[in-house]
Formats: C-alpha cells, structure tokens, sequence
DNA sequence: GTGGTCTAGACCACA
DNA sequence: GTGGTCTAGACCACA
C-alpha cells in the first residue's frame, strides 16, 4: 500500500488518506484483518501531521472501515469491503451526478456530455498517448 | 436571470455565484453586452451581504468574464461566450477525469463506469423516476 | 478636435478629458481663445452623462486652462500654453520616474530599461509593423 | 523582505502588497518555496487590517504566484519567478509606451522623450542630485 | 444610483 | 498556530 497526498489541493490531506483507504479495500488492495500503518509510521513517511493521520483514522473508525487492535495497531474490519463498495458506488453516481447536473443546466447536449465521457474513459483505460513511456520490463521494478 | 445559492453547502456562496453566472454565459442565457444585477439588488435578493455578492463579481472580472462599465454597473464582456464555453468543457473534462481515475484505480471496469453514467444521464435528461410523481393533473392543487 | 472616451478603463472619464484638453492645449492643437465644445455637444457626441464633461470643464477652470465666456460657453485662455506645456513636462517625468523607480528597485539594470525604452519610442515614432496598413494615400481623407 | 505600505495614496493598499510580493519575487528576493509572513502577523506589522492582506494573498494565489500549504502557510510558487519576471516586463512596457503614446500625440518630439528618460534614469540609478545630501560621513547620526 | 476599499469582528476547517 | 468566509457598516469616487 502506497499513499501519497497533495497538501496543495482543495481536499484536506484527512480526506486524501480516508478516500485512499476506502478506495484500496473497495478494489481489494487492502483486506480483512489487514493492517493499515501506525499513525507515526505513516505520519513520517508522508511528512505530515500526525494528528493529521489521527484524523483521518478516527474517521474510518466511525464509518467502520477500520477498527482498533488492543496497543498493537489497527486493522481492516472483515465486513469492511462490502462497505466500502457501497460507498464507493455511491461517491462515484453522486460525482457523475452533479458534473452532468451542471453541465445538463448550461445547455450541453447528452451527446456531448456522452463524447466527453468515452473520451476520458479511453484516457483513462487506454492511455495510449505517450507522455510517460512506462516500459513494461520497468515495471514494479522501483 | 434567476440565481439560487445554498448557504449551507460546502461551496462557498460567493463562488456559486461565480459557477452560476459562468455557466449562464457558456450557456447563452447572459450575453455579451448585458448588464449583470448590481451588487446592491442582488444582496436583496439573495438576502446576503452586499460584500460576498461584490467579492463574486471581483473574480468575474479578474476571469475577464465581466467589465466595468464607470459609476453605472458591470457588463457581461463581448468576448466572454468563448471563455466561459472554453473554461466548462475543461471544468466538465477534469471533473469526469478525476471520477474516473478514482473509480479505475479502486478496480471498478470500465463497463461498470460507463452504466453508472448512462443512468445517470438518463436521470438528469429524461427524469421519468418517479421520486417526485410531478403529475401534470396535479400540478399547481398544492 | 477629436475626443475619444473608454469607459471601461481605470482611469475616470471626467479625467480621460482633462487630459486630452491639456494635451492639446500644449501641442497646439487647440489655442488660447478658440473655444471648446459644450457640454451638452460633448456630453452626446461621446455618448455619456453630461455632469462628467461639466466635471471635466470645472477642473479645467480651477487649472486655468479654460475660461468661460458668459453666457456663450468656454474658451482656451490665452495664458494656457506654457501652463498646459509645464504640466505635461511635469507629468511625463514624473510617469518615467515612478516606472523606472520601480523596475529599478526589483534589480532591473538601467541598460534593459534603456532598451526596453527604446523599443517602446521606436513603436511609436515609426511604427513599422503592419498590424494597421495605414496607406499614405488614405491618411487624413476620413 | 520588509513591506512598506502608503495607506494614503491612490493604489489601494492591498494592491501595493500584491506589487511588492510581485516585484521581490521578480528580482529574486524571494524565491519559490519560500514562506510569506502569516496574514496575522503581516497585518500586526503594517498595522492594517488582516482582510486587507488577505485579499492580497488571496490574488496572488489566482495569479499562480502564491500557493497555499494547508493549515501552515503560504508559500512562493516554484514557477513564480518567471511569471513575476514576464508580469513585470509587461507592465514596465506597457507604462512605458501609454508615456510616449501620450506625449508623442502632444506633440513632443523624440528626443526630448529621450533627454527626460535619461535625466530620470540617472537620477535613480546614480542619484547625485543634492535634495538629500545624505553624507555618508553623517549616516547614523540621526 | 453604481462598484471598490477598508475595518472590526465572528466563526470555521485544517494541521 | 494557519488561511478562508461571511456579516455589518462606513466611506469613497464616479456618472
């Protein structure tokens, strides 16, 4: 599990690493019992706050992502996934929601609005413009 | 023009005017040459304070979207059509791009995505989901 | 005389027309005794309210540049040359100074200036782009 | 980096803060990644209010100079010094050519233009004009 | 009437 | 501690 975190964005650096978290369980990268980092651990190796940390997994103790093991750390709850799932699923229709919203109200056509989507889908997917060449025999290699 | 502004949403008031005037002109709902209301009547309308109204209409300018016409008001600028479209297709692009990535790197299929914008879509451009039954029999009895 | 205003600009119409006066005044286009348009004329050729030139034309009177004739509108006093010469000289150095003042404190060296100038007088004097063709034959038949 | 600030002259006060950050990062006295005074601590200096300096941070931030650091700071852009430096050549040939523009329609000729610049030039660069004597032998007595 | 600036002071999220 | 937002209210130049 990798983590990086941006302190100039507009989302707080907390919700970077809850989103991360709840994103790595979601797609499975992050299981059921697993550990995530120590507060201090990760609070050295992004070089931020530890209250910033503390933060962000008091929060994913309440939305029950994550639950506490005694003095030794914290863990993936077991029923964690399906949560997370759902929540994902919801954070993605409600995004896709308000940008076609938006868009629907300043008069941009479906189609459009359509084009724009397979367009970044392909990016996205099919990334097959080649500004980092990501040499294949290169990878996980680092 | 109608404007509506939510003072409890997470984005700041004086910016859901920015988005909303904006998006007015991308949509050809404000045209170049037209005056804006003056901060004055639209703090009255809006019931909020004359100053959040004026720090909006600061960035339009700063955003060449409006142009100070001396002591009588501000105008939409001529060449402000192009720049708003220009600016909402980039805004609707990184919007959809970050959904995606997000969505991609947590494992969700590229067909799963594009469902879950079809519906979306529908929703927005043929709302026929009867959360709100709207019957054209009953309009206007409340 | 011609008079030209931007409203949109920072700087005060009543002032654009001031200036323009004075600059006239002290490169001869308009001489001592000739008279100046009214405020009515003006205040319709140029489209905008008439308190602005009657602003414009107060100023110039507490400057000694015009003087009214009763009854019959204002002229260009007769004393008004050497004054208008002084106070454009006076305003040219102190532009220069205020901007040299200020590249200068921010480690620009006095030879970029120079050129910088240079460029700039060139423009002006002999503006050899081609951006207006400005055909000989034309020049002074509008 | 010292600030002055002129709370009596024409160019609002949070605009000569924006100018002066501009100008000190064009000439390198402050550089990318660098800190700038906190808003409050700012504010206690020049003895202004602290929304006045906010306002101006809050512009530099949307002229890509100054980027926040979430909850600690504000810091210099990495890419700010050549912004800074082309803002600053841009607007010394802009003042420099609204100069000559308006001297040279009143009729001044070249030369002159050239004779001023140079008097104002020296006087800033090798200020031997005896309105302050400034002896060095008397520095510090004051 | 118009917008622009500034102050004083409160409240907030964030680190 | 940091910056960001908002209100209330004053004052100004301008048209």
């Amino acid at each position: 599990m990798f983590f990086t975190v941006d302190p100039g964005g507009d989302v707080p650096i907390y919700e970077q690493i809850v989103r991360q978290i709840q994103m790595a369980v979601a797609g499975g990268l992050l299981t059921g019992g697993q550990m995530v980092p120590s507060v201090r651990q990760l609070a050295v190796d992004l070089a931020i706050n530890p209250n910033t940390i503390a933060k962000a997994y008091t929060q994913l103790q309440n939305e029950k992502v994550l639950e506490p093991l005694r003095g030794r750390g914290l863990i993936v709850r077991r029923d964690a996934l399906a949560r997370c799932k759902k929540a994902r699923d919801r954070s993605i229709a409600a995004s896709l929601s308000s940008v076609i919203d938006d868009a629907a109200r300043s008069g941009v056509p479906a189609d459009d609005l359509r084009q724009l989507f397979e367009a970044q889908l392909a990016e996205t997917f099919s990334p097959s413009d080649p500004i980092e060449p990501s040499d294949p025999l290169e990878n996980g290699a680092s």
